[in-house]
RNA sequence: CGGGAUGUGGCUCAGUUUGGUAGAGCACUACGUUCGGGACGUAGGGGCCGCAGGUUCAAAUCCUGUCAUCCCGACCA
């Protein structure tokens, strides 16, 4: 490509916009433009890149076995109604109706429709199992579009769903995907990182996620470096750590603790430590109100309250004026004695003695709480998030804590979809069972900011070489130089007749500009024809050099070849 | 959805307090001088100051409303 011709609107400024590196360099670069909140176009060196990561994703889902087809985006709302989850998106969903009033949506995945395309178009057992896949754009409008491409309204998906009519040929298909995302995102040059993930949301017994550790990541990490346990913060199991209690049996006792409402006011107040209290919190689950207590210094984990109690809508904290008449007190003053909700009790409260409590009247607490004397929990669980310090539930190590962008997720779906919208297959036997489901996702859009993220210097982009847009650029450094103009040509002509995805500079800019350029869009080796045109000299440089080195045509041009070919 | 901020040529921003002919740098066009890490000069083109009302002789500036964008939080298959 000549780089005249290129639509290529680089900037020097960064647009005010733009917070993370990968979006201002996107930017920048001139990969996307923004249309709107979380909507992007891809102008052509991004539409390349985005194409590329396709391709990579394409080539090892056929390897897995999977095939390719492709749904509407446009879509009805039946399958989607059937399945409860017309509802269950709700506002994050694009819904609209046609002419006739008919409700359609846009896809935010596709589980339904996949489903429903094997009901309606397999008929013999002898076809599963199988996984079927598509590379399409989804809409999901988010509540606060984020990051660029990272959180956006539209985006590229690669959505698979295997098709299986056993437990182990689910596993076996899990397992091929499992492998099939470890060599996509090592052809994508990805740091990557798998962890345990809660399966609730999406049903199902098994889940882990494919997430790339950035400081800009949105989901917390916790993992262990000692045994290589890794788990989404939300799902890792928490060991219960004995806190420093008064010892004794000492009786409870009722004391007056006016204004104090947090438990930093309570630590100030009691003069004790944050791990002497439990904090009892009162939630609303489906239509039923329950209490979850955890020590002082923890956060009650929804998620494994949510999974742990069952409720299928969302959980979520108690109305204010329901914490009054529930505790008979003000909000703040909560507490498991007395309490006629049940009681959810996080491990480590048992470990606890003599503590501190709400006692369900205003301005009132107890001290010297135990359990099973003084109250008796429903379920004692581990209902905490994890936190660093914590033991690693495997090793027993200290656990770390990193943040991370999702860029894979995969599940074990078992029967939600296929019970919902009724995907049965008859066996051998004459048997009808009902067909077990897997899905796998990769947020293609989201890997092209990923790869920035890991991959960029004070200068700009430095792409890996299997997904640079172009994988070499020639620069005559003067435009007005025949001699250099006609070599660089030249060697712009190998490169293309090598297989080389090439660019040539031929705009007429001071090469400072054209240096900058290249380094900014990230091409990941560069030819540059210079000073010592004459002598049939010329510079090569690879993105990561610090220098260029002077080679003869020849051996710049080879050198290219052989740098590509063994990068890719 | 709660909190905060910002909307002025393609980009970055000044001007708004105290109303009085819309500015700068970059980018763009032409010419000239330049030509090894985002050159310089001269001359140009491009803006209903987000939008709609209102106040005023007069509004980018003051008032009301509204829309959009970004940040923090909630939510997120």
């Amino acid at each position: 490509m000549r780089m005249s011709k290129l639509l290529m609107p680089t900037l020097r400024e960064v647009p005010a916009e733009a917070e993370i590196t990968s979006h201002k360099l996107m930017l920048r670069a001139g990969l996307i433009r923004k249309l709107s909140s979380g909507i992007y176009s891809y102008l052509p060196l991004g539409l390349r890149v985005e194409r590329k990561i396709e391709q990579i994703v394409r080539e090892e889902m056929d390897r897995a076995g999977a095939q390719e087809l492709l749904m509407p985006a446009l879509l009805p709302a039946e399958a989607y109604m059937q399945s409860g989850r017309w509802e269950v998106f709700g506002a994050s969903m694009f819904k609209m109706k046609d002419r006739y009033e008919r409700d359609f949506c846009l896809g935010p995945t596709h589980e339904e429709l996949f489903t429903q395309t094997v009901i309606d178009n397999v008929r013999s057992y002898k076809e599963y199992p199988m996984t079927l896949y598509q590379i399409q754009h989804k809409y999901r409008d988010e509540g606060r579009p984020r990051f660029g491409v990272i959180r956006s309204r539209e985006f590229v998906m690669k959505d698979a769903y295997s098709f299986d009519l056993t437990e182990e040929g689910l596993d076996k298909s899990y397992q091929a995907m499992y492998d099939a995302y470890c060599r996509i995102f090592t052809r994508l040059g990805l740091d990557f990182t798998i962890v345990d993930a809660d399966s609730g949301a999406m049903g199902g017994s098994g889940s882990q996620e494919f997430m790339v550790k950035s400081p800009v990541g949105e989901d917390g990490i916790a993992y262990c470096d000692d045994c290589g346990y890794a788990a989404n913060f939300e799902k890792a199991e928490c060991i219960p750590t004995e806190a420093d209690c008064p010892d004794g049996d000492l009786p409870m006792e009722k004391i007056h603790t006016p204004n104090v409402h947090t438990i930093e006011e309570l630590v100030e107040f009691m003069g004790a430590k944050p791990y002497n209290f439990a904090k009892t919190i009162l939630y609303k689950a489906d239509d039923k109100y329950i209490a979850a207590m955890v020590r002082g210094d923890r956060d009650v984990n929804e998620v494994k309250l949510k999974n742990l109690v069952g409720c299928n809508d969302d959980l979520e904290l108690a109305e204010p004026f329901m914490v009054r008449e529930l505790t008979h007190a003000e909000v703040g003053f909560a507490g498991p004695v007395g309490l006629e909700i049940p009681v959810y009790a996080d491990k480590e409260v048992e470990l606890m003695k003599n503590f501190i409590v709400g006692a369900n009247e205003t301005d009132m607490h107890y001290k010297n709480v135990n359990l099973g004397r003084d109250f008796t929990p429903e379920t004692i669980a581990d209902i905490r998030t994890i936190t660093a310090g914590d033991k690693c539930p495997v090793c027993g190590k200290p656990i770390k804590q990193a943040q991370g962008i999702e860029v894979g997720h995969i599940f074990k779906l078992g029967t939600k979809y296929s019970k919902a919208l009724g995907l049965k297959a008859q066996t051998e036997t004459g048997e009808e069972k009902t067909v077990i489901m897997g899905c796998y996702g990769i947020g293609v859009t989201r890997c092209l900011a990923a790869a920035i993220e890991q991959n960029n210097d004070e200068n700009g982009i430095i792409w890996p070489a299997n997904i640079a847009p172009y994988q070499a650029v020639v620069i005559p450094v003067n435009a007005k130089n025949d001699e250099q103009m006609k070599m660089a040509e030249d060697i712009y002509k190998r490169l293309l007749d090598a297989g080389i995805e090439a660019l040539f500079d031929d705009r007429d800019e001071r090469p400072g500009v054209k240096f900058k350029d290249s380094d900014l869009i990230g091409i990941p080796v560069r030819i540059v024809i210079g000073k010592k045109c004459g002598e049939g000299i010329v510079e090569y440089k690879e993105r990561t050099d610090e220098k260029s080195a002077d080679k003869p045509v020849d051996t710049a041009v080879a050198d290219v070849i052989g740098f590509i070919k063994s990068s890719i």
